[in-house]
DNA sequence: TTATTACACGTAATATTATAACATACTAAC
DNA sequence: GTTAGTATGTTATAATATTACGTGTAATAA
C-alpha cells in the first residue's frame, strides 16, 4: 500500500501521532480553549512533560486545520467548522473570556465578498467580535 | 470629573502623562508594529527602565483608542484611524509581518451590518487579514 | 544495499512576554 | 484636609514560547 493509499483508508484522524492524537483529544474533550500550560497539566498522566511536546503539537494541528489559536487569550480551541478552510470567526465574551466559533455559511460568503470587494488579495482571515455572552449579560 | 471625562473634554494629546507620550511618540516615530521589549529598549535613554512602566503606558494607549495591539505578534501599532472606534482591520503578510491598518469607511459600515445581520451584538470587532505584501510578492 | 530525506520525539536550557506586590506621590473633588 | 483615583518607580516572579542538541523511524533516492 503506498502512503496516500494509506492515508485514504485510514482517514485524516488516525494520521495523527501519538502526541497530536493525546492533544487533540484532550481539546476536543474540553469544548472550550485551553491554554498550553493547562493542556501539559492535563496530560502529565499522560506522560507528557515539556512545553515543547505541546507546542509541537498545537502547530501541527492549526496547521492541519483542527484546531485554532484565539491569539488574544494564547489558547487553543478544536475548528467547529468542518470547511473553515482555516478562515476563522470567533465570538469572545468581552466580561468573561468565553469564546464560540461561529458556524454561518452565508458570513463566510460575506467575509470573502468583503475581501475581494477591497481589493485585498486574502489569503486567510481571522475576525473576533467582542461581545457581551449571554450568561454574562443575565448577571 | 473622572480622568477619562477631562480626556475627553481636553483633547486626547494634551494629558498623555509623561510616560504615555513617550512611548506613544516612538510608536508613531517608527510607524510600524513595536514589541514591548524592544520599545523598552529604545526608551532606556529617557530614563525608561522596566518593563511594567512601558506596559501601563501600553495599556492606557489602547484603552484610549491610540493605539492598536496585534495579538498575534504581541505588538502595538498607533491608531491610523481617527474614527475606528477601536474596531481594528489589519492586512498582516503571512511572510514577513509587515502590517497595515486598514482605513476604509465602508468597510467599517459593511462589518458593522454583518454583525447585526449575524445577531451577534457586538461591542468590537478585531479582523485581521493575512496577505502576502506587495513586496513579498514581487520577491 | 546504503545513503538521504523528512518527520516525530525527548530533554534541558533559555528566551520572551507579562504581571504581582509593594511603596510613593500627584491631583481633583468633596 | 481628607478621600478617591490615577500615575510612578522598583524588585521579583509568573506565564508563554523557542533554541539547541540528540535519538529514532519510515519512505525514498542513489
Amino acid at each position: 500500500m503506498t502512503h496516500l493509499e494509506v492515508i485514504k483508508k485510514k482517514g485524516l484522524d488516525q494520521i495523527l501521532t501519538k502526541n497530536q492524537k493525546i492533544v487533540f483529544n484532550l481539546l476536543q474533550k474540553s469544548g472550550e480553549p485551553l491554554k498550553a500550560y493547562s493542556i501539559l497539566e492535563g496530560l502529565k498522566k499522560e506522560g507528557l512533560k515539556s512545553p515543547l511536546q505541546i507546542y509541537r503539537a498545537l502547530d501541527k494541528l492549526v496547521e492541519l486545520g483542527k484546531i485554532h489559536k484565539i491569539e488574544s487569550q494564547n489558547s487553543f480551541i478544536v475548528c467547529n467548522n468542518s470547511n473553515c478552510a482555516k478562515n476563522t470567526v470567533f465570538t469572545i465574551c468581552n466580561r468573561c473570556g468565553d469564546v464560540k466559533e461561529v458556524k454561518n455559511n452565508n458570513l463566510f460568503e460575506d467575509m470573502k465578498a468583503l475581501g475581494i470587494k477591497n481589493r485585498l488579495n486574502v489569503d486567510r482571515y481571522n475576525l473576533e467580535f467582542y461581545v457581551t455572552c449571554g450568561n454574562c449579560k443575565s448577571n
